[in-house]
DNA sequence: TAGATTGTTAATCGATTAACAATC
DNA sequence: TAGATTGTTAATCGATTAACAATC
């Protein structure tokens, strides 16, 4: 392996996969796999596997395979699952609420720590244990608690000066339910989109 | 172009935000424009979209460049907008429910048709104009009305059976919110994955 | 006609797969 | 030790970028 050289994106894609699948085997009981056996249940190459997991150094054993717990572990750490960031939501309109409650924050590495709305009517609703606060007191909250990541479930026009007083404010990451390209304008910052029209026009593709 | 030839997923994936950003440029009344511009926007290089257009026919012009709205129109019908396809939904949480009534179906080619959750006391239930039924009459409902995908927004340990229940009612397409992989065991229909603990996994990796 | 920009072929780059020596 | 399976290098495959002739 050579850890210096650069991961590429699908490397990155895969890794939560990895992840998921090596828990799951964990919580079966099951001790030790090779990469030919991952490969099958997972749909890919064992080469593949070998590949990937040696981007980021050498978790297996010649003639054994991989401990199926230890390597869920470091795949844990890698991810940076073991150490917590800072993140927030803004927009509590039915999405929101939704991705505030159903999303386990605290196992993918994030705490959420505060929720905005610009309605002045929600503001002082609890979601989550967490009371609503209006977007005007966001600027101070943020400079308080600096937080790392950003949620962005508010409309498309309200996106852009959003994430942009949040970039000024130190925010480094946003994971963005609007449909607005950030990144473009913003290379600088990570944004992971989740672009549910793009997402579902692409099903709409493939059923012909 | 040669339209016989295997079309990448790559390509695929990237039509949806043709189509976003055209239409964005139609409705600010930009009426033409070339693929040197529309790369500088979009963040692409001139040459992939001219070979990511080409794959399906040629919509520009030498010396002129892309009609907007013309080649908006042309990516819709290419993704099969401007035919309906039947989805239920199936799971009336926080999420299911959100998504019943964030997403505008129509405007991608789809038609919501049923929604149905395993909880007796949410049977009668009114979401987004339909009725919550009981999943114990999804066959009966899809036999009768022949949904052509359906949308899951149930727990991970239903996911299986449900799918498979469905696959053999001429379900084709999946768009999967539940945290369990289909495709691997049924390669034969199109799942079009929507995990959200991956997706936010790959936001706090790059987050360093 | 001259300028612009496509459609398309060729060159480059990167990712996946195959192969195999190292080694547990 | 023999068998298994990794880590890693080499070969293949596919996707992106560059170049340019065709043509509006």
């Amino acid at each position: 392996m050579d850890t210096s050289r650069h991961i590429s994106d699908l490397v990155i894609k895969r890794l939560p996969r990895y992840y998921r699948f090596l828990g799951e085997l964990r919580n079966s009981g099951m001790s030790r796999i090779s990469s030919r056996e991952l490969a099958d249940k997972m749909g890919l190459t064992a080469s593949q596997i070998r590949q990937d997991l040696n981007c980021f150094g050498g978790f297996g054993q010649q003639g054994y395979g991989y401990n199926v717990e230890q390597l869920h572990e470091e795949i844990g750490h890698i991810l940076g699952l073991d150490r917590k960031q800072k993140a927030i939501l803004i927009g509590v309109g039915n999405l929101g609420r939704a991705i505030a409650n159903h999303i386990r924050f605290e196992q993918l590495g994030f705490q959420l720590i505060g929720i905005f709305d610009k309605k002045e009517s929600l503001t002082g609703d609890i979601v989550r244990n967490l009371p609503v606060r209006n977007t005007a007191v966001m600027d101070e909250f943020c400079r308080e608690n600096l937080p790392d990541v950003a949620i962005l479930c508010i409309p498309k026009e309200d996106a852009m000066p959003i994430a942009e007083q949040l970039i000024k404010l130190g925010v480094r990451g946003f994971w963005n339910f609007s449909h607005e390209d950030i990144s473009v304008k913003h290379p600088d910052v990570s944004v992971e989109n989740v672009h549910f029209g793009d997402s579902l026009m692409t099903l709409r593709y493939r059923i012909k």
